[in-house]
DNA sequence: AATCTTCTTGAAAGCGCTTACAATTGTAGC
DNA sequence: GCTACAATTGTAAGCGCTTTCAAGAAGATT
């Protein structure tokens, strides 16, 4: 791989011109810029980013931190961080922290040490004031699906309140009463703030909240599964169930189905998320939608900002949920 | 963020030393050791990974290239590869090549001025005698999912004659006799093989194989909607399809229910990939098993050996298909 | 005690670039 | 032709590390 000095000789140069007409620096007439670029060309040669970044302290990198790699829902997020990016023309580096404090700080460190120019984090396993204490670092990042009181302006995140409101007053518009709720993990704000919405809306519709109508499980196709079966045993009067995500969802629609119930005819479902797998299931599930890839490109915009200076045509830190009426709530009296 | 120097002086030893234990080196006293730990901790002190591939020439990061960030088969492929180099402890760089080739060609470009040590590459619109070239270049790399004749191992991929084969076979065997075939864009080698195996097991079954019970379209569901549609109005007789992966299935899939048609009571279907969503699919999609995951551990395992020269316990470049039976394939008679 | 080994350590070059700053060239005005 | 200034190019330091080579320290051997 040729070098810099090589292009240099050849061109008749000194270095310092290479890496001028590298960088697109003005300052150089049009006729050295063509012997150089001619040079380049004819050695094929290639900039290495690892002397660059060194020299420079850029590595027009930024750094992704996100619990999973595959999966629809870090994949659309992905997608959308690495879409923006692309426009932007500077590079992604990803690492999965795999819901585990440990992993994720390992994963942070990894990033920064690779010298990422500015970091995205969707955490989840570590704590606020983990946070905090990076906010203090001077080092460049945003919070994806998660609101850091302690760090406004730095967080892009779902109304989760509303997002749990919303399910629930779309099923109670449809007429029912008895609402059965599978959450995730109790510890994630996200999961509280569903269920808070939840309550609100049957709070404002008179219909009295009741513990046993929540069920708590993983956030994985089995915790709905086993929710299902958990609350329509005990509460047989349900007639609508909400779910904190889409696989709880996919997995109590399943579910459902073995055990004979008819999805909507006598057991409505509500998801989250809007994963892409919905539109394969039968009924189309109706559920929240969760803009995660908006989201992952608005956080990218931000940064861009932060770090670059790139101007964002708009910044915007709460998304707002939507229900997405499909196939799998039905109309009762 | 503190660099070796100050390590160096805050343990009072030299730069080589700090750099020994920074690398494991043996030949350093233990109680040197515990100085320069010491003082690399009360420093928070991180070596700087571009510095370190500056001077080593090597960055510890293999480089993926993948033809989308999203969607079920290459988050899939990016599991089973990120898994195996965390073991090892190297680093996975991500760039998405969208199925064009300029794209794909930047993104290796990239990924080598990027200076990653090695390359897996899932690359689909490249042309073999690109590869080839590269494989001349002294740059380590493994093509995953295709078969280059001139780069026996360093592919590794699937029998995918022998993918179309015993899916036919496995359709043959239900009692069905009039098949259709939905297949992707013809273009691709994979495409080809899996049609070519189609074939072969029809004529064992003396089947005669008759070129209006195949649909070109793209990989998608609209692809596997207008398949369906297409040979359902024009060949009535199928009583079976089989897609050339699991989104024209899902695709066909819907449609049937729509047209009204049951599955698999009236027809029967046969997906390619097991994708994860095709669980969440009703009836469950039978289909053919790509382990994409355990090929893309596999390429990276080469890698790592190419370029690490870390063993692996096995090595393959074959992986074979199977037909998982769930419930969409009917016997009739 | 003198010599030879083996361990530890340090000095210094260099990885391929960027970027002040200095030096040179070119241009315009007089 | 000379000066003043702008445009262009070059010099050289340095980014933070690895690694070769040599030197010094400590043990082993006679």
């Amino acid at each position: 791989m040729a070098t810099i000095y090589e292009v240099a000789e050849l061109a008749g140069v000194s270095l310092a011109t290479v890496s001028r007409v590298i960088n697109g620096n003005q300052n150089v007439s049009a006729k050295t810029r063509d012997k150089v670029k001619d040079a380049m060309n004819s050695l094929q040669y290639r900039p290495s980013n690892v002397a660059q970044s060194l020299a420079s302290n850029r590595t027009q990198s930024i750094g992704l931190l996100l619990s999973e790699v595959d999966g629809p829902f870090f994949g659309e997020l992905m997608g959308g961080v690495e879409e923006v990016l692309r426009k932007a023309n500077k590079h992604l580096v990803i690492t999965p922290g795999h819901f585990d404090v440990k992993q994720e700080q390992d994963g942070i460190d990894f990033l920064l040490s690779r010298g990422c120019d500015g970091l995205i984090l969707a955490a989840e396993a570590v704590d606020d004031e983990y946070l905090v204490e990076l906010s203090k670092k001077n080092v460049p990042f945003v919070v994806v699906g998660r609101d850091v009181a302690e760090l406004p302006e730095r967080c892009v995140c779902l109304d989760n309140i509303e997002g749990g409101y919303v399910a629930a007053k779309f099923v109670i518009a449809h007429g029912h009463k008895h609402i059965g709720y599978i959450s995730g993990t109790y510890e994630k704000m996200h999961t509280v703030h569903r269920l808070q919405g939840h309550k609100k809306a049957l709070k404002e519709a008179g219909i009295p909240f009741e513990e046993s109508h929540v069920y708590y499980g993983d956030f994985k196709e089995t915790g709905g599964i086993a929710g299902f079966q958990a609350l329509m045993a005990e509460r047989p009067e349900i007639t609508a169930i909400i779910c904190a995500n889409d696989e709880l969802a996919a997995g109590a629609n399943g579910i459902a189905r073995e055990m004979g119930y008819k999805v909507p005819e006598q057991i409505s479902l509500v998801g989250y998320d809007n994963n892409v797998f919905t539109r394969y299931m039968h009924p189309k599930l109706t559920t929240v939608n969760h803009p995660i890839r908006e989201m992952g490109a608005m956080a990218t915009h931000k940064l861009l900002k932060d770090v670059y200076g790139i101007e964002p045509k708009e910044l915007k830190y709460l998304f707002q949920p939507e229900v997405l009426a499909r196939e799998t709530v039905s109309k009762i009296d």
